[in-house]
RNA sequence: GCCUCAUUAGCUCAGUUGGUUAGAGCGACGGACUGUUAAUCCGCAGGUCCCUGGUUCGAGUCCAGGAUGGGGCGCCA
């Protein structure tokens, strides 16, 4: 049976199937912490219990080694999930020595060569069911609204909105392109069966080395006809909203696991806040306060706490040293305090690189120049003003895609809405109402310098039966990064690409 | 493509103004211990100091170039 079954048998005999996540001897008795992909369970094999060679065995199983044991059900509160076995049968089915990821603190990139042995790791873990569920819900969410699943193809001939770089394939002997992004096909869908959302793979080669890149990731694009800007902000609002209130109801042992402070994804049930372009400028700028506060107060002040932070940990370490070097204590006391020095260090340099980064930061902030769009520190600056969500509206119209409708009372703006997430996360939602009018598309399409005849088809939406519409498209992973709060959206995905890698 | 930081044992890291035989903790391995939660205690093994060249009586340490990785910018979800 499975471990997070285990409390349905208490009392009584169960099997579980697994590998050994963590052991610790006495004589006499050994602590297997036995996991199985649904829960870990520590079980208790004793010398009286079992014979003896069997029991050398045991004692000698390495990490990750697999067996299926089989003993009574035990209540006990210290436990992880409650509940402890005592075992009376087991058949080892592989002893492991050896295993390479240790109990202890790795680096990012050990980690990445090891991915296919990281994800079974217990954070690993939480975070791939956060997924699961992030993912099953955005399913229900639209399925309840009446959408239907479509996809858009992979392998397209164009590229779409000319700007990023593409993946090419050989395609029968002429050049093709991996999808950068369905939507054109997502709307051709919409205008046969209403509302549609596809949700796939899309690729990007941009040589991209931030921690909310990645060169293949999942979207999700709906596409909704008789939709304008504002009904779509709606949308997205009630959406997002649906998908973090699905996983605080499922998932508080995952978010425990990741130690995630659940009170910014709590204050996502309140409205969002809705900026113009114009109105986010100024308040980047510094011209316009949020809470009695400017941008400028705001990262003098994060800079003012880490130089602070900094100099505790400093102060800290060396007194730790100090106590390290003059000696006499005991080895375990001696290996938390080493431990725990390594831990600050990384700390340290976290904040050595903020330090580094910030200031550039604001001095790209006050220095905005309107018109332009908003560049990844300036996301992140505007929404560490705000502790809920952000959606900046109304685009120049130049800086956005080719297909968005413009403002008609103020054609200067493009009807494009990005949704910014809170503690820094940045864009995880773009999108827009898209122009209905062959004409100004046409004119767009030649002031992008696209080529015409690769758009024929998508200009036929606009000839035959042309009407308002509107879509926007969520990156899964970065969505996942928030929700779980990881500090890279590699950790996001199962097996993450990116540039510079491709394996494991 | 640009900027920046790094690379020392399986892992995480020390290594002083350049100076004899390069260290610690964890892990692994061997042993002790009958209720442990990253158990504890004793013992043992483990090194191409990223590569190439230079400066020097002498380079892990200084200089130049390169490789790889972290982070940021651009671009985006």
């Amino acid at each position: 049976m499975r471990i997070e079954d285990l409390a349905k048998k208490n009392g009584q005999t169960a099997q579980i199937q697994g590998w050994v996540a963590n052991k610790r001897e006495s004589k006499g008795l050994v602590f297997l912490n036995l996991r199985d992909g649904s829960g870990i369970v520590q079980c208790i094999v004793s010398a009286d219990n079992i014979d003896e060679k069997l029991f050398q065995e045991i004692a000698s199983l390495g990490l990750e080694s697999s067996l299926e044991i089989a003993g009574k059900v035990v209540q006990d509160e210290r436990q992880i999930g409650g509940y402890e076995i005592h075992v009376d049968e087991a058949k080892i089915i592989q002893n492991v020595s050896e295993y390479p990821i240790a109990n202890k603190e790795h680096g990012a990139e050990f980690l990445m060569d090891k991915r296919h042995l990281w994800l079974r790791s217990r954070r690993q873990w939480a975070i791939m069911r956060v997924r699961n569920t992030i993912i099953f819900s955005i399913h229900n969410f639209f399925q309840k609204e009446g959408f239907v699943q479509m996809d858009a193809p992979i392998l397209t001939a164009n590229a779409c909105e000319g700007t990023t770089d593409l993946f090419t394939v050989d395609y029968f002997e002429n050049e093709a392109y991996l999808s950068q992004s369905g939507q054109l096909y997502g709307e051709a869908m919409a205008m046969a069966l209403g509302k549609i959302y596809t949700f796939g793979p899309t690729f990007r080669s941009e040589k991209s080395k931030t921690r909310r890149h990645l060169a293949e990731f999942w979207m999700i694009e709906p596409e909704m006809i008789f939709c304008d800007i504002f009904q779509n902000m709606d949308v997205i609002e009630k959406f997002i909203q649906h998908v973090v209130a699905e996983v605080l109801a499922k998932n508080e042992k995952e978010l425990n696991v990741l130690d995630r402070d659940l009170e910014p994804l709590r204050s996502v049930e309140k409205s969002f806040t809705r900026l113009s372009y114009d109105q986010a400028v100024q308040i980047l700028k510094g011209q316009e306060k949020v809470n009695g506060q400017s941008t400028l107060d705001l990262i003098q002040k994060e800079l003012q706490e880490l130089k602070e932070e900094k100099e505790k940990l400093e102060m800290d370490n060396e007194e730790r040293q100090h106590i390290i070097t003059k000696g006499g204590i005991k080895k375990g006391k001696l290996a938390f305090l080493q431990s725990t020095i390594d831990k600050q260090k990384q700390r340290i340099k976290q904040i050595e690189e903020d330090q580094r980064n910030l200031p550039q930061w604001l001095e790209s902030a006050k220095n905005f120049a309107y018109g332009n769009d908003f560049g990844g520190s300036d996301e992140t600056v505007l929404t560490k003003m705000f502790d809920v969500p952000v959606m900046v509206y109304d685009w120049p119209h130049e800086i956005k895609a080719f297909y968005m409708k413009r403002n008609p009372d103020n054609p200067k703006f493009a009807r494009g809405v990005d949704l910014l997430a809170p503690e820094g996360y940045g864009e995880i939602v773009g999108g827009g109402e898209r122009e209905t009018d062959v004409e100004w598309l046409k004119e767009k399409i030649i002031e992008h310098k696209l080529p015409m005849e690769e758009f024929e088809w998508y200009l036929d939406l606009r000839r035959y039966g042309t009407v308002p519409h509107s879509g926007f498209g969520l990156g899964l992973e970065r969505l996942v990064s928030w929700i779980c709060k990881l500090h890279h959206v590699r950790e996001a995905i199962p097996f993450p690409r990116m540039y510079g890698r491709i394996e494991p």
